[in-house]
DNA sequence: CACGGACA
DNA sequence: TGTCCGTGG
């Protein structure tokens, strides 16, 4: 994960129900990979089809993307496109952990720690880009829209939540907040437990929001003051300072009044920090996107799912009958709308 | 992660 | 009705 500035906001716990009728900016990679890295089985191995390729993407994408459109919600996914040239060293450092991540799985196995193991597999999770382009043929199947970022995706989620298109932006990851989405969603999920890295032990995950003007008003800041604060600690453009996490980091920032200004006074040497600053205060983002969320093609789906990646066709039925109470719901909502 | 069968 | 646990591909 990245920028961890949890500490320091003010996150509301929330029902799924509230975001009924609702439309949400998915950041499409972070849930990808989401359950990429999670569903996997007990020695860490993902779900796989016959051919050997990962289908746990596809099992998550489609269990989840169902309930939430039976529940009303409107989800529309946003994926990354073109990194930024600063990202590239967090990207190759990324790579090799996975390298690494790989050959301690395979000791774990070798000495039989299934424990272990799975937690390293879970670090080996790569999200390809032929997994994305399943999940999103699988996306237009579900009559889900979908677009590519011209950079972030998190950028573009955030920027469609200030435009008021969508109501919030949903990830894990805090990052949307230096972006400006006005509302971030967490856990967007049914399941409340979840296992936690040490077996035995079980906390429950609900679905949370941050509202980001709330947040700013509580600690007493700006938005840029925040993406100071963050550019400070360190993100996916930058290395940060040693030592400067998020409450140390708001309190030099509220000190000094600027990021600008703690640097000069601390000496401290922060490549890049207006370019990393710009990223956050004005991304690369796009108008050139349609909303429109269409009646799902059930044939396709169960062709795609069954026939191409080998899921078995009761459960895959099961789920269609989610899309069928969601087609209602949309039809329904569409007649609250005109009257 | 999400589901469903087992069990209380 | 609620929780635990194994499995899915």
């Amino acid at each position: 994960m990245g920028l961890d500035i949890s500490g320091i906001l003010v996150a509301n716990k929330v029902k799924l129900d509230d975001f009924k009728g609702r439309a949400i900016a998915l950041d499409g990679y972070n849930v990808l990979y989401q359950f990429l890295s999670s569903i996997r089985g007990p020695d860490g191995t993902p779900l796989m089809d016959d051919k050997g390729r990962v289908t746990s993407h596809l099992s998550g994408a489609l269990y989840r993307t169902a309930n939430l459109l039976e529940m009303g919600i409107k989800p529309i996914f946003v994926f990354d496109g073109k990194p930024h040239y600063l990202k590239k060293s967090t990207l190759a450092e990324r790579r090799a952990r996975k390298e690494k991540a790989k050959i301690e799985w395979d000791e774990a196995l070798a000495e039989g720690d299934m424990e272990k193991a799975r937690t390293k597999a879970q670090q080996t999770s790569k999200l390809t880009r032929e997994m994305v382009g399943e999940a999103i043929k699988l996306l237009e199947f579900m009559g889900v829209p979908h677009i590519t970022a011209p950079q972030e995706g998190e950028a573009q989620a955030s920027y469609m939540t200030m435009k008021g298109d969508v109501y919030a932006a949903g990830s894990q990851d805090f990052d949307s907040m230096l972006f400006g989405t006005p509302l971030l969603v967490r856990n967007l999920t049914l399941s409340g437990r979840r296992k936690m890295p040490r077996r035995q032990v079980y906390v429950t995950v609900e679905p949370e929001t941050i509202d980001l003007q709330a947040s700013l008003d509580a600690l007493g800041i700006t938005r840029e003051q925040l993406v100071d604060i963050g550019v400070l600690m360190g993100t996916d453009f930058n290395e940060g300072i040693k030592g400067i996490g998020p409450k140390k980091g708001l309190k030099l920032v509220k000190e000094f009044g600027s990021g600008e200004e703690v640097i000069k006074q601390k000496k401290f040497d922060v490549p890049s920090f207006d370019a990393v600053r710009k990223i956050f205060l004005e991304p690369e983002v796009t108008d050139d996107y349609e909303m429109k969320w269409n009646d799902p093609d059930l044939d396709k789906i169960m062709e795609f799912m069954c026939e191409d990646y080998g899921f078995s066709k009761p459960r895959i039925e099961s789920i269609l009958g989610k899309m069928e109470t969601a087609k209602k719901a949309r039809s329904q909502q569409s007649l609250d709308q005109w009257f």
